[in-house]
RNA sequence: GGCGGCAUAGCCAAGUGGUAAGGCAGCGGUCUGCAAAACCGUUAUUCACCAGUUCGAAUCUGGUUGCCGCCUCCA
């Protein structure tokens, strides 16, 4: 089978071949690290996770590669806020960011790139664009001139003539086109700075990625990705200077996820309805937020909202019931496989994985498998024979496998019900002893058949937020979602 | 003003030419002391609206309406 991808390039999906065969070379434009990260952060790590953990899947020798962007105005603005150096506060959010990333089980990108420690390079690029006259010097400062490079505007679909110049910001009158961006800004007193030939400055936004891309990657990426606002001007200009500077096109495949709504709403700093990662994972299990991500397709905007995240979190236990049920019956531990005999699911999971990473679909085939799962364990109860057995494991496989492509399912179901019965224990304040004592009771009246007093103590948990199930082995409890 | 996207059941959401996945919620059933969980059945003759192409369209074309994004930093 091939992938195929929708590219933003082309507005279509193209089936994908790589530069090599057998290998791929993606570049990823990570974060800005002046704050904390959110959830849109979050997504496109998400995305780009799952693509990358495909790839891997596939057979595919993968070299992924997402930047900080650790020099920037907005990074010296909030420094000079709090009266921190730049640097410090870039490395404090880098650590946040590994540390959000982690906890959601986002897998370390092959490299993580920083613009401060590429300094070289990136002057180096500059200075072959000004060789090459796309580049110009202005006072210190040093402008791309997009009207030397005939195809700016392929990737958004613009034409320059056709935007409006400036129609909301001023426009810098040193400029020869109003569009020109700048690749390296001169410093302005206390500025962070790096020497150049150009003066103390330091790089402008677009170039970094450039210069790093180039360095790690070569001049032509199989992918490059990204959130769906940096096509214009981000991913735009990028593809000006590599392109400008080595003729050779820049980027095969580009990949663009969409964004997070908040309750209908867009989803930014100045409405302020952000979601951080740290508030979210406070109240959700981090497999339950990847879960939500990935239920839409990627392309999609994603409504955020408490109904939506606590439905993923529902399905979740779902699953982790089928695997607690699975283990129960066959005494597995979390790691044990089989090899599947009949993987038609996982065939199917894939195959949606193919189109275009449609994420969505495959969550519906992971569901249509645990269904079918638990409805064989229910039509074998008393007994089980050894071909029954063989498929039901073979499916419990298949679900583990589809799991590792989404990231989810890693804990093993005790710890997985147990965490999520600490979570809310602790914010609603309930003791487990006292829960653990008044089911003890009530087993006890069960026993004697006093029905009354059990549906008393039941209805008592039931408002507790407790909920029981009285299996053949005994009563277990769990917390409402 | 320019560019682009979206509109599928009560809700969320797949589905780009062959007769509507999946999840949540609801209802009926199996199981159960009763429940819960799980499973089974059921819930869109129909995919915003109008016209067209086709043997056949949610899927293609044209138009209408509504919502949204980008064009400024943004994942």
């Amino acid at each position: 089978m091939t992938i195929r991808i929708y590219n933003t390039l082309s507005k279509r999906k193209e089936p994908f071949e790589p530069i090599e065969a057998g290998k791929v070379r993606m570049y990823v434009c990570g974060p800005t690290v002046y704050d904390s990260c959110h959830l849109g952060h979050a997504r496109s790590a998400v995305v780009f996770d799952v693509i990358a953990r495909y790839f891997k899947a596939m057979g595919f020798d993968l070299i992924y590669v997402r930047n900080f962007t650790d020099i920037d105005d907005k990074i010296i603005n909030r420094a000079n806020q709090l009266g921190v150096d730049s640097r410090a506060l870039a490395e404090k959010f880098i650590g946040e960011f590994h540390e959000d990333m982690d906890a959601l089980n986002v897998e370390r990108p092959t490299i993580e790139p920083k613009a401060t420690d590429h300094i070289d390079p990136i002057i180096r690029l500059i200075e072959k664009l000004i060789e090459k006259g796309i580049a110009y010097l202005v006072d210190g400062d040093v402008f791309y001139s997009v009207d030397q490079f005939e195809e700016y505007g392929k990737l958004s679909g613009r034409k320059l003539k056709d935007m409006e110049a400036g129609a909301r910001v001023e426009i810098d009158r040193r400029k020869h086109n109003s569009f020109d961006f700048a690749l390296w800004k001169s410093a302005k007193p206390g500025e962070p700075a790096w020497n150049s030939p150009w003066g103390k400055g330091r790089p402008g936004w677009h170039i970094e990625c450039s210069a790093m891309s180039t360095k790690y990657l070569g001049r032509t990426l199989d992918i490059h990705g990204g959130g769906k606002d940096l096509i214009f001007p981000h991913h735009e200009n990028e593809i000006a200077q590599s392109e400008g500077a080595f003729g050779k096109p820049f980027a095969r495949y580009w990949i663009h996820n969409g964004f997070i709504n908040i309750n209908q709403e867009k989803m930014s700093k100045s409405l302020g309805n952000f979601m951080t990662v740290k508030e979210i994972l406070k109240s959700y299990h981090p497999e339950s937020v990847r879960l939500f991500l990935l239920s839409n397709h990627y392309r999609s905007p994603i409504d955020f909202n408490e109904k939506a995240i606590g439905e993923a979190s529902v399905s979740l236990d779902k699953i982790y019931a089928l695997l607690e049920r699975l283990e129960e019956k066959f005494g597995l531990n979390s790691d044990s496989c089989d090899h599947p005999e009949n993987d038609t699911f996982k065939e199917k999971f894939f195959q949606a994985m193919d189109d275009d990473f449609n994420t969505a679909l495959g969550i519906g085939i992971l569901f249509d498998l645990v269904r079918n799962t638990n409805r064989l364990m229910d039509e074998n109860k008393d007994m089980i024979s050894p071909e029954i057995k063989k498929m039901i494991l073979s499916y419990r496989t298949q679900i583990l496998e589809m799991g590792d492509i989404l990231g989810i399912l890693y804990e093993s179901p005790k710890s997985y019900f147990d965490r999520k019965k600490n979570q809310s224990l602790q914010e609603t304040s309930t003791d487990a002893a006292l829960i653990e004592k008044m089911v003890k009771e009530r087993e006890k009246a069960r026993r004697q058949k006093d029905w009354a007093t059990a549906d008393q103590i039941r209805k008592t948990l039931i408002e507790m937020n407790i909920i029981l199930e009285d299996r053949p082995e005994g009563t277990v409890w769990k917390v409402c979602n």
